[in-house]
DNA sequence: GTGTTTCTACTACAAATGTAGAAAAACGTG
DNA sequence: CACGTTTTTCTACATTTGTAGTAGAAACAC
């Protein structure tokens, strides 16, 4: 079920795929995405055939062959790939858990304004969250602290 | 300059590693991680200590062989390796921008109350830096969106 | 239908990763 | 010092990743 994780040059296919499908709405063909990739990575046709094709083993894109040429369209969405990336990072790099990775990204790469308050509104629902799971609870118990295993 | 990322395995390694010397405060041998990492993966000891030396090689452990028996110690510290992993997530699979991982990170696992209290005392600062510079500024204009690049 | 362009399928091959065995070297100790 | 215990060094080997060439099949262009 868990696709594995992508690569490096599996992602900037992915990535070219996922966009071009949501400009055109269409599974892709390979030669629409080599285009894509020409200017910034200059893969060779058959290069970006053959991650293709092997992220069709992963299981990472779909190949639909009922026309001349091949059309690809991805078997997960943009966002699950970032889920799946994400809890890797996570993982592998922080314990598992996510405040530290947060705090490390507010911290390097302070946000705008927008952004910021996008974030507080989501705090603000956490709290509400919290507080209406909480009510009659001990009020200083309300999540546990994981830490990295031993 | 950029010690090259991390792959899983060598995470496992310098995971171990930061954790003892953090305990120990003393450059470690291939022996004491190899012991730290038996429960949880059940390495040869000639696994870690190939890795290990691979990891020197790379500069992300540095070697004293002073002694008897060699000692280990992080050329990076924690931080900065969860800086250049973050990094390279950021650039493969959110097209190099923090906040939609900040909000995807925040809405995938709730904070508990005392991150969420961080969090915003982090974006009240940096609410404070964006006013200071922005004194006298088109103030609908803090800071661009990066968008995705073709 | 013949030539040209494009695709597909195979194959290749080097570097990196995951995992470890074997043999040699060094250590510690009776 | 001879011997058992650790360490170190070398070597090995399967997989995965990055990158592509070739040859034959298909499709297109007239």
């Amino acid at each position: 079920m868990k696709s594995p994780q992508l690569s490096d040059a599996e992602w900037k296919v992915m990535n070219a795929v996922w966009r071009l499908i949501q400009d055109t709405e269409e599974a892709v063909t390979a030669r629409t995405v080599v285009d894509a990739l020409a200017s910034s990575t200059g893969w060779a046709y058959t290069t970006v055939k053959t991650m293709m094709d092997r992220l069709v083993e992963k299981g990472t894109l779909e190949a639909d062959r009922s026309r001349k040429t091949t059309r690809y369209r991805p078997c997960i969405s943009r966002s699950t790939a970032r889920g799946e990336a994400t809890r890797g990072l996570l993982a592998r790099a922080f314990g598992g858990a996510a405040a530290p990775l947060v705090h490390f990204l507010v911290q390097s790469e302070p946000l705008n304004k927008k952004d910021r308050d996008t974030l507080r509104s989501m705090l603000a629902e956490q709290e509400q969250a919290a507080d209406a799971t909480n009510l009659g609870t001990d009020p200083d118990r309300e999540a546990e602290d994981p830490e990295e295993p031993a």
